[in-house]
DNA sequence: GTCCTAAAGCAACATTGGTTGCTTTCTGCC
DNA sequence: GGCAGAAAGCAACCAATGTTGCTTTAGGAC
């Protein structure tokens, strides 16, 4: 549905409000985003999408990163929440891949692709909230794991969170690869050996070893 | 020293080859990607700082991506060659190290992020070859501490080196902040405690234990 | 030495991206 | 109901980005 279907197209003050305009112009923003990354992104292309005159574009986000920030902070509401079993590994694999089928679609690489190239502060800070903004994400797995005693308390959540995650975004923006359940799964199990906390699933041999190093780590 | 001192900025076929203006346009495309990004990208003002007529720059490379391309081949010649002291978690720090000193410049980020900026399969391939182009990269020091019967057999060096050098671009250029060699450290110990292998060299108590956990790996 | 071609500069042109002034229409207030 | 202001469209305009035709000079083949 285009605004043109909305406003009929006609000049003047639109007749619902402007919500609607804003809605269709940060849709098609994303869809460039999308489409042709941030060297690509045309606001008269935009615009033409979302059936919107430039200059009502450009009145409202006057730069680029203005659409750009507007555009991601609508993404917030996208993230799905997964929920927690209590079981550390198993959470930390579901959290790590929901991330990762997030950013491996073609449209998902390209928008952190563009989060990335935009080398911007309140870009940064807007990345920084997404990753915070639901309750899945791996470092808060780890905290409640450590509230629980699955998990010694001196070690860091963040850090953890970390280098699960890295490897993904690595994987998939920096070496143009992809990433399966099978490689999460090695990325979580070979985090969670380092840690010397509960051995990986696929090596119960290990559990126990591994667990008397955990006094170390 | 400009286009303009070798060739006189006088019409007509240069002098010496067109070698020197090759050299002085891809300069100033790295220096153009380190100082504006590739949204930034001003193919004129390529052109200006290197003395030399945007035709010239136009004609010899017809899109952007051709020049970003180019310019980032000549990195290759630009990496430090790190040597390799047998020590695998000292060699494996330094080697991160010496990465994440290249990214960490104002410049050296720039140009990662307009490397992944750019959602192109050739960029891509680039990149891949100038990990590849050095000795001192952490999936060759992994490689040759098996073959010295440092690490098992059945670890993927690939694989080892990607936890490796993840967390410091996910750092970096993810999260906007800095890597120190504490960091790294860090992700070094933690990497090789998750192996099994020689433990960290701050915790020399848990060498033994988990040496042992290496039949698992 | 002459001629042909490659490679560069120059300038004019076209296209695109962004800006501004003006008009039109809706909303809220009196 | 009339009026002020907000918000949008339209069109003209300016600047930057690419493109093309032409000229100039160097190097190599004959």
């Amino acid at each position: 549905m285009s605004a043109a279907a909305i406003s009929g197209k006609r000049r003047g003050r639109p007749l619902g409000g402007s919500a609607a305009i804003v809605r269709l112009v940060l849709e098609a923003t994303l869809k460039q985003l999308g489409d042709h990354g941030v060297a690509g992104l045309s606001v008269e292309e935009i615009a033409r999408t979302a059936g919107v005159n430039k200059t009502s574009v450009y009145r409202r986000w006057p730069t680029r990163a203005d659409l750009v920030r507007a555009a991601l902070l609508t993404l917030r509401d996208e993230l799905p929440a997964t929920q927690e079993t209590g079981n550390l590994r198993d959470d930390l694999v579901r959290a790590v891949e929901a991330k990762a089928i997030l950013v491996g679609t073609p449209r998902g690489r390209k928008i952190a692709r563009a989060m990335m190239a935009f080398d911007d502060a309140e870009v940064a800070a807007i990345v920084q909230a997404l990753r915070e903004c639901r309750y899945s994400v791996p470092h808060v797995l780890i905290e409640h794991a450590i509230e629980r005693g699955d998990l010694p308390r001196n070690i860091d959540p963040e850090l953890l969170s970390e280098l699960l995650l890295a490897p993904v975004y690595y994987r998939i923006l920096m070496l143009n690869e992809t990433v399966d359940s099978r490689y999460i799964g090695g990325v979580v199990d070979q985090v969670l050996a380092g840690l010397g906390a509960a051995a990986a699933r696929a090596r119960p041999a290990c559990a126990a070893q591994t667990a008397e190093a955990t006094s170390c780590a």
